[in-house]
DNA sequence: TTTGAAATATGACCTTTGTCATTTTTTGAT
DNA sequence: ATCAAAAAATGACAAAGGTCATATTTCAAA
């Protein structure tokens, strides 16, 4: 965990965020009314039918975003890491939260309360654009894998999410272990299929020599026979 | 088809869009420079992988918005009426379209070029964030499609589509008669289905007396019983 | 009206995926 | 290090949904 910074003036994620084109003034009230916590692994930032009070920005750690099926099944829609905003979305629509936010790690955040988020995101031009771009950018993403979903077989979203999980986190120090511990649960809800059949492909993956596995540790041997198991086109 | 408004300001659909919060002078320079048309059924407004050069304002009509999948198999992504602005998604992303547009019937549309539609965001609050309005509330209704795409059964999702059609574009003067013709094939590509499984449940539903067929006319007859088949919690 | 193509409907069948049961392994707390 | 609980793995089976073949209907053009 890097060491908190004491102002968002001086923040690591700053220039990385959807901040990184606001005004110094606007940086300034930020970080005059933001207050930062440090969650732990499992600890919910916030709660699907809470009322927003304001967003969550990301100095450290990894957060994901889920939604509750009818069944109460989770289904997670998005990975969050360092410089990643959450909360905006229920925030902008006047709703209560749809998603629940937890911490898949230690993670640090500041939360910027509700007032200071919108009358900047009014007086800002610069970060309104950004802002519209973090949304658009979250549409389109979210539009594709609706289609994927619809039209894919699971083994190919599988290696699609695995290939996700890596875009998003990274690897460790090796350059082939995935930064980030998923149970196989929640890769499930990742690919949006049942655990047990996440668990043969994975076993299936290995069998094939295109990924290792070792506890909740998934290494990625061969990407590229992964990516053409994707069978992606974008 | 009502008449073709001379000016913006004039619009039926002024304060039913994303242009209700822009001011009178933005309206001004959007109508100076706007450029209107008609497209008959079956037209392509945009195509997916072209470059955008400013956003559509849907006047009167119906629009779908469709992915290509990797087999080349369509999936609407979303259905627009009088008042939707469409072609934004890519704008603010500075992609290329993702999605097509196409006309379901006979649509007046007016095209507002990009650095139009771009100068008039960055100088009007109101504006950029009722645009951010849109954008928020689409990808809620993504990710929720995203989430019942995950678990629901296709019967549930057959009846959550036949409620959203007649949420998005009402009924006919009878009361029940859904006012858009659709094919079986556009219902599955809006469902995420197969075709004949679509039919197959449509003719069940009809069998249970939820609805009436006749040709592309569809009844509702029991939208309580269809909304209890949809299962929803939302 | 006729007619031919496209859309719709339906049946048979098969593949994919989910569910349930059981075993094995991992993990974290003592 | 030990142990209990949780997670992972695996097999057997069932159900859902897709595909293919074919019949029927609809609809628009001649």
């Amino acid at each position: 965990m890097h060491p908190s910074p004491s102002t968002c003036q001086q923040c690591a994620q700053r220039f990385n965020s959807v901040f990184c084109k606001a005004r110094e003034e606007h940086v300034e009230v930020i970080n005059d009314k933001k207050v930062c916590n440090i969650y732990k692994k499992g600890q919910q930032l916030f709660n699907e039918g809470a009322n927003p009070f304001g967003v969550f920005c990301i100095n450290d750690g990894k957060v994901k975003l889920s939604h509750q099926g009818d069944d109460g099944k989770e289904h997670i829609i998005r990975l969050l890491k360092a410089g990643d905003v959450l909360g905006y979305r229920a925030l902008l629509s006047g709703d209560r939260y749809s998603a629940s936010a937890v911490a898949l790690e230690e993670t640090q955040v500041c939360f910027i309360p509700k007032d200071v988020f919108i009358k900047v995101l009014q007086h800002d031009a610069g970060m309104a654009f950004e802002m519209m771009k973090v949304l658009s950018d979250e549409l389109h993403r979210s539009e594709i894998k609706l289609t994927h979903l619809a039209q894919k077989p699971i083994r190919e979203r599988l290696a699609e999410t695995l290939l996700f999980i890596k875009e998003t986190y990274g690897f460790e120090a090796d350059g082939i272990t995935l930064a980030v511990k998923l149970s196989r649960e929640e890769i499930a809800n990742l690919v949006g299929t049942a655990t047990e059949s996440t668990i043969r492909l994975l076993s299936e993956f290995k069998k094939d020599g295109m990924i290792e596995l070792e506890g909740k540790k998934i290494q990625i041997l061969k990407p590229k026979q992964l990516l053409a198991t994707a069978n992606l086109q974008d």
